[in-house]
RNA sequence: GGCGGUGUAGCCAAGCGGUAAGGCAGGGGCCUGCAAAGCCUCCACCCCCAGUUCAAAUCUGGGCGCCGCCUCCA
């Protein structure tokens, strides 16, 4: 198994630090607006990679935390005029929400940065001590100096950084670092806004800080696997790197891993640009799981560009994956039996290559391929072609792969997808007398009046089938 | 400007030196009163130029385009 290391830009060779365990740290949301489908694409990533190691037979401990204090949050609840807590916990339930309409899984440990604010302190104390931060006027700040390999994840130079910093900087921080590229670890207190106390003053922990010292609180000092968006390499992560091994002395993760983002008409889509759609918006057009396909379809270092052609085009592909899924539970071909080994083995290649999710995919499909017509024969009266047995050999087989890319299962929808078509749907027995009325006409050799009948109820999202013996079955459309 | 990524059909995408997987969309045919479903079938000068090689989408060199990071952001 493979996967590629952000630390040495190659694929490597997976090993855990203990054998079939695997810790897996995730960088989560800030919580002041809901989630947009870049968030999603990114959780999917990640939690497909997380299903993927636990198929593998892996235990896995996966941690995503939550940044619950932050200028937008209390930007955000002054905009609302409502405390920021409330914010928070709002946006909160919504991420849960949004992250089970596209089946992902729970992580082990959803730990929120205010509930770490302890050891937030004895962590920037420490760094303090070893000589890595100096107070400067109520702040605390880290010297990126002193910490020798600063830039070894993002290939930055800091001699590189100083150009852009020095452009940038900010007169009235510029007066307390002692040095534009320090990074805050504490900002002192501010009127009007939250504040912690400290040792070094009122405040409250600066961004990076509170991902070092959540890991080393609930993981370890050096963890298997520490994942998150591209855009967060630098500087959030490479922070992280220089916070925990400055005062651990060892690596905080051996294994880097960053999804490539979601991109909107060739732009990239961010809360600040503006230019995002939430997944909360796209559940109520389509079934959310088009939008976990659409994300597998593109490898995770490859951005995606999101078009309305291209969801469109997953959620019929999904159309098709759930209408075979629901053939097998309607033919009890039952989950547990053999599987097709060269299917397995195949995908299982796939996936050991850096998770090569579209590969992956495309066994999926040469499955759907054959189960699909076999499924559409018998919903048209036709006969099957190959034997029940083989089927349901196919159909276990493609079940069992489904399962780590998280495409099957139940997923907890909170919003029922396309509901408002389903309900007003005509009653069963108008359509039966709609039915029988068509069949007089066809007898008569009114064929207008038959083909009427037919695209009335197409109307209405009913699709009938006539078979040789004369008589006419019908389905939903969906 | 520095660093990183990427460029394969209308769209997504595989390919890792041996003559272009798969999916979506689309065209034609058989079948059907019309449909549906099924079956058959068609659909790629691999960004450009120059090398290496018996052989290159794949390797090398040089261009060009697009994207990201360098500032809060998945």
């Amino acid at each position: 198994m493979q996967f590629h290391n952000s630390l040495t830009g190659r694929k490597e060779v997976f090993s855990p630090r203990e054998p079939g365990r695997v810790q897996i740290y995730v960088c989560g949301v800030t919580v002041y607006d809901r989630c947009h489908i870049g968030h999603g694409r990114a959780y999917v990533v990640w939690d497909t990679l997380r299903r993927y190691l636990e198929w593998r037979g892996f235990g896995v401990q996966y941690v995503q935390n939550f940044t619950d204090i932050d200028d937008k949050i209390i930007q955000r609840a002054n905009q609302e005029a409502r405390p920021w807590q409330a914010v928070v916990e709002d946006n909160i339930q919504s991420y849960y929400a949004d992250m089970a309409l596209l089946n992902i899984k729970p992580a082990t440990l959803y730990p929120r940065a205010m509930e770490s604010v302890p050891e937030i302190k004895d962590f920037i104390s420490a760094l303090v001590d070893k000589g890595y931060a100096y107070a400067a006027a109520g702040d605390v700040y880290y010297a990126v100096r002193k910490f020798d390999s600063y830039g070894k994840l993002s290939g930055k130079k800091i001699a590189d950084l100083e150009v852009g910093a020095s452009e940038r900087i900010v007169q009235e921080d510029l007066a307390r670092k002692r040095d534009p590229l320090d990074f805050a670890l504490w900002k002192g207190a501010k009127p009007g806004e939250p504040a912690w106390d400290s040792t070094f003053g009122s405040g409250r922990p600066g961004w990076h800080i509170e991902c070092s010292a959540m890991i080393a609180q609930h993981m370890g000092e050096t963890i298997d696997i520490h994942a998150g968006g591209e855009d967060l390499v630098f500087p959030h992560h490479e922070n992280e790197i220089a916070q925990s091994e400055a005062l651990h002395g060892h690596p905080l993760a051996n294994l880097w891993m960053h999804n490539a983002f979601v991109q909107l008409n060739g732009e990239k889509m961010s809360k600040s640009l503006g230019n995002f759609i939430t997944i909360h918006e796209i559940a109520t057009k389509y079934h959310p799981l088009a939008l976990r396909l659409l994300s597998l379809q593109s490898h995770y270092r490859t951005a995606i560009n999101f078009t309305d052609e291209s969801l469109a085009a997953a959620a019929r592909s999904w159309k098709d994956i759930e209408q075979v899924i629901q053939f097998g539970y309607t033919q009890n071909f039952g989950a547990s039996g053999e599987y097709v080994t060269a299917y397995v083995e195949r995908f299982t290649e796939a996936m050991d290559n850096d998770l090569a999710t579209p590969q992956g995919l495309a066994i999926i499909f040469e499955l759907v391929k054959q189960l699909l017509p076999e499924r559409n024969r018998l919903v048209h009266g036709g006969a099957l072609m190959l034997d029940l047995a083989t089927l349901a050999m196919l159909w276990r087989t493609l079940i069992y792969l489904l399962e780590p890319l998280g495409l099957v299962g139940t997923p907890a929808f909170a919003l029922e997808p396309g509901q408002a078509f389903t309900e007003n749907r005509i009653a069963p027995q108008e359509i039966a007398a709609l039915i029988s009325e068509r069949r007089a006409a066809k007898q008569n050799k009114d064929y207008a009046t038959a083909d009427q009948i037919r695209q009335t109820l197409m109307g209405q999202g009913v699709v009938l089938v006539d078979s040789r013996d004369q008589t006419t079955s019908w389905h939903w459309q969906d």
